[in-house]
DNA sequence: ACAATATATTCAAACATTCTTATATAATTA
DNA sequence: TAATTATATAAGAATGTTTGAATATATTGT
């Protein structure tokens, strides 16, 4: 299993906007660079770069099909990311009560904001 | 509501040793900038400069208590997130059928991996 | 008012990421 | 075997990130 540095590294890795699309596309199925390259519209090695990426930290794997490479998704972490991203998130989390309790905080002045 | 867009940089932006730690320390309460410098082993004013990359973007926000700011966690996404980052993953997904269909996949040669 | 405390800001150096262009490789078809 | 197709790799410029060191600001205590 990985570490938990190894899990930040990967959300690092997958937090771009090229590869949370590659990535989407391989939850829904196999793919080979060409079919990348044309619904994304950037450059063949482009895609390339960024599979190359993938691959090599273990997010995904391909296997040949004649001169295609067919890639598809082998890291279980990767389609519960994808789903976070999707969910509604509406409003923020409750403000903390006023009188919280931090280490050093036992100061007893104004408060502001 | 944040964009897929502003997702994937908040992804990008929280995908820090650091500001992962500070993180998962404010999901446990408030705290101050004094307190993240003690347990993280890092100078005062590289705790404030992660603590003001999360603060600008809405991450997390604080409030005064006499010279002391107090930071909270306000972004819904956060702890999300980090719960993911804690999660058991053995294994990896179960790989795909053997003959899948990739747009050019009309292709009827050997398969190697 | 002055000193002390808590925190923020600025700047620059070191380093990493991204994309483009050009080229290489590997498999297939003619 | 030569041409074609699919994909990868390399090199480099442009850009962004991270951190340390120095300094600034703001609040409180004396």
């Amino acid at each position: 299993m990985r570490s938990l540095g190894q899990r930040i590294e990967l959300l690092r890795l997958i937090a771009h906007p090229v590869r949370i699309k590659l990535l989407e596309e391989l939850t829904k199925g196999v793919k080979c660079v060409s079919d990348f390259e044309e619904f994304l519209e950037i450059s063949q090695p482009n895609v390339s770069q960024h599979l190359s990426i993938l691959r090599t930290h273990g997010i995904i794997d391909y296997y040949m099909d004649g001169r295609l490479r067919c890639y598809f998704l082998k890291d279980k972490m990767i389609p519960d990311v994808l789903e976070i991203l999707k969910r509604d998130y509406t409003g923020e989390l409750p403000a903390p009560a006023c009188c919280p309790v931090t280490k050093k905080g036992k100061y007893h002045g104004k408060r502001r904001h």
